[in-house]
DNA sequence: GTTCATTTGTACGTATGTATA
DNA sequence: GTATACATACGTACAAATGAA
């Protein structure tokens, strides 16, 4: 019935996720053994396996043979810092924040701009421009500009009265799946024209975060250019590795 | 003899990343499928698929059900662009690089280094600070300061005459090993006392790129920080999603 | 310090599902 | 439609690390 598609070990994670987030199993804490998974679950002990995977993957848990698998925190947790080490998480990013849309328009792409967005010259794109609110602040996050192809046009029209991740719309409205996301994260002063809309100072620096969008084809759904003030934003990850070098 | 500690999908998966580095699997093509390297290796096909999946992981390989395991190229590689996606990847960067060694001293951290840092202060750290450059070329790509904790402070005379990743040197004095590196990067401007050795101008933005070093036990083994001119860097990374949302 | 039960890691085998060509 | 190839899922057994007795 219930779209019965999702792989058993997925919906395992998912529950055993849920349990985490809801604070069944708070973190420092052991989760159960895999051998009393199995039995809970009622499934192989390789499906258990797989889905302890996939938390470890998102960085939830950590195993430890012959000790057991405990819930780790979100790792470095900062203020103006946000964790990303899976597409999953950008997904947060458009949950905490609000985005206040100041235009959109059809462009034409040209030199710079097709150098800094790394896209073909002289193709229409869709741009959608506007500042990105921390929920509850005041001073914006970043200013963002979203880049779509001409042939996915038709979500700016659904854009302002949607809540969540840009791409997402593009994924519905096109069928096609977005399965890669190339960030790209460098500095600059800030652009001129940013300062006033921005609330910030000349000669200030800013961060700039671009994420290009692509389908399992290499197919550009979706750019999107993040520029935030130097004092507002900070990009975190971690990196873990389980064997040798 | 030879080691024989390491898992055998590793060695596996060593064998076939050999294979693709060197070329007997280049870019573009398909692996040989699960059931043939089952048959080749002479082990079972969850053997071969613990390999294929650190192939993955590493983003060499992209598999597709019904169709193969096709290597894929390194992502982008623009100039002035790092790929970092393991913590396998950060060797790669001191292999690419070589570091001229300006000052090693010990100092005390105090209020505004520690904040920066986030070590506790008071403590007394080493401190290994000079400018690292790209093969080959004459501007400097960064500033960076190497900080170690007192106890493993001994490896400050070995840095100098050693090539590669100074973590791993304190891995091997302190029988300790690095599972975890938090990475966070940031905007500046350029820090006065840097724009004379990064033959820089003043009122020029700079990325930094801080990398704490931690054992399981989340204790801190090395803090680096990376001080970039903006035009000489971006840092690059591309995250992958197999399944649904 | 040693022993021993526990717990995850590795490795084998087998069968079926599902997307691709 | 058919053959192919990866994905999912069941089972079993032993190795290696941990932690408590």
């Amino acid at each position: 019935m219930s779209g019965s598609k999702k792989p058993l070990y997925l919906t395992v994670a998912d529950e055993l996720k849920e349990k985490i987030i809801s604070g069944v199993f708070p973190i420092g804490s052991l989760l159960e053994t895999e051998d009393r998974l199995t039995e809970r679950f009622n499934v192989s002990r390789h499906t258990i396996r797989e889905a302890l995977r996939v938390l470890r993957d998102e960085g939830l848990i950590k195993s430890r043979r012959g000790s057991g698998s405990k819930v780790i925190p979100p790792s470095t947790s900062h203020h103006d810092t946000y964790q990303v080490m899976s597409i999953n998480d950008l997904l947060m990013f458009s949950e905490d924040t609000t985005f206040d849309i100041e235009s959109i328009e059809l462009i034409k792409i040209e030199g710079n701009r097709a150098r800094i967005l790394d896209i073909p010259e002289g193709e229409e794109w869709l741009r959608i421009g506007g500042l990105r609110y921390r929920k509850g602040e005041k001073l914006p996050l970043c200013w963002s500009s979203y880049f779509i192809p001409r042939e996915f046009a038709n979500v700016g029209r659904l854009v302002q009265r949607f809540k969540g991740p840009i791409f997402t719309l593009i994924e519905d409205f096109s069928g096609q799946k977005v399965t890669e996301v190339k960030q790209q994260i460098s500095a600059s002063m800030i652009p001129k024209d940013l300062i006033e809309p921005l609330l910030t100072s000349r000669n200030s620096a800013a961060l700039m975060v671009r994420r290009t969008y692509c389908t399992d084809d290499d197919k550009i759904l979706q750019v999107t250019l993040n520029t935030h003030p130097a004092d507002r934003f900070q990009h975190a990850m971690t990196m873990r590795r389980g064997r040798k070098i």
